[in-house]
DNA sequence: AATTGCGTCAACCGCGCTCAC
DNA sequence: TGTGAGCGCGGTTGACGCAAT
């Protein structure tokens, strides 16, 4: 036996709410408090169905709801999230308090599912798909000099910093890069939501490269010459670079990105050629 | 000014789980 | 133990507004 329909379809209002359906529902809702969603509708006065009241109530009227855009945190909070819990939204909801699970899911439905798939991220396995890469976003892809990425690889608001084992400055531009320097005479390259993480941020106070705003500067390769050729084969992608000049990036703004107290939370970052042949392994 | 295309998000739908009887 | 009511969840839809043409 199917289960009957939680309400007779042709007995209840649909649609959107009107002003004077929401102060009823706040009204019985502040006397009685929410629940019993079935009956509520009778109840309260309202030609609703139950189940469009309890979800008007915790989409919308509740008065915990954060409403307006999304920050960046929460952004990338949603992302890593996601790339632990899958579409469990409910679930996510709860690390962030004041978003509800409609919310965040019409927002991962709307901007940030686009946003990866832009970056050639596969929103679903959170794994780096050259498929939806265009070239430019390919270039996106490197690490050290013959050095496999640790995968899963950090995908999402990632940035330049710290080798992981030598503290040195890294030239590694992970992913997280939504465009790089236009091929021929652009030299900056765009990161959204550019956020340090913790252990970089250890390894680069343990080093003295600041700039006169005491934003830390990180050595970088890029391409204003960049003319790499593009061999795909088997799982690996290699880049090979035109020239091999070590330089440090000139600009603060990557400092800006770097730095968490007091600098700006700028996220563009210049390019210079930095040489030797680079490769993106373990992919694919 | 009119039309079209696209992005956004509130609301709906159906399924599945839990629990009382 | 089986059944059905109640509820929550995730997927989908469609109205609306804005930008581009």
């Amino acid at each position: 036996m199917g289960k009957p329909p939680c309400c007779e379809k042709d007995e209840v209002k649909r649609g959107p709410w009107s002003t004077e359906e929401d102060n009823i529902l706040i009204d019985y809702i502040k006397k009685n408090g929410p629940g019993r969603w079935r009956t509520l509708p009778k109840n309260a006065g309202l030609k609703r169905c139950g189940k469009s009241c309890r979800l008007r109530w915790a989409n919308y009227l509740r008065p915990d709801i954060k409403r307006g855009r999304f920050s960046p945190e929460e952004e990338e909070a949603i992302v890593q999230l996601h790339s632990v819990l899958g579409n469990k939204w409910s679930t996510i909801a709860v690390q962030l308090p004041g978003r509800t699970d409609n919310e965040i899911k019409n927002f991962w439905n709307t901007h940030i599912k686009k946003k990866l798939l832009r970056m050639g991220i596969d929103p679903v396995t959170h794994a780096p798909r050259f498929d939806l890469l265009d070239l430019q976003s390919i270039l996106a892809l490197y690490s050290y000099s013959h050095q496999s990425l640790p995968y899963p690889a950090p995908l999402y608001g990632t940035n330049m910093g710290i080798h992981p084992s030598n503290g040195n400055f890294s030239n590694e531009c992970r992913l997280g890069a939504t465009s790089l320097p236009n091929l021929g005479n652009t030299s900056t390259c765009s990161f959204p939501n550019f956020s340090q993480r913790a252990t970089d941020n250890a390894q680069a106070n343990n080093t003295s490269r600041m700039n006169n705003n005491g934003c830390k500067k990180v050595q970088n390769y890029g391409s204003s010459r960049f003319s790499p050729s593009l061999p795909m084969s088997g799982s690996s992608i290699a880049l090979t670079l035109p020239s091999a000049t070590t330089t440090y990036i000139g600009s603060s703004n990557i400092g800006d990105a770097e730095n968490t107290e007091g600098c700006r939370n700028h996220s563009s970052v210049s390019y210079y050629d930095y040489g030797n042949g680079l490769s993106v392994n373990g992919l694919m």
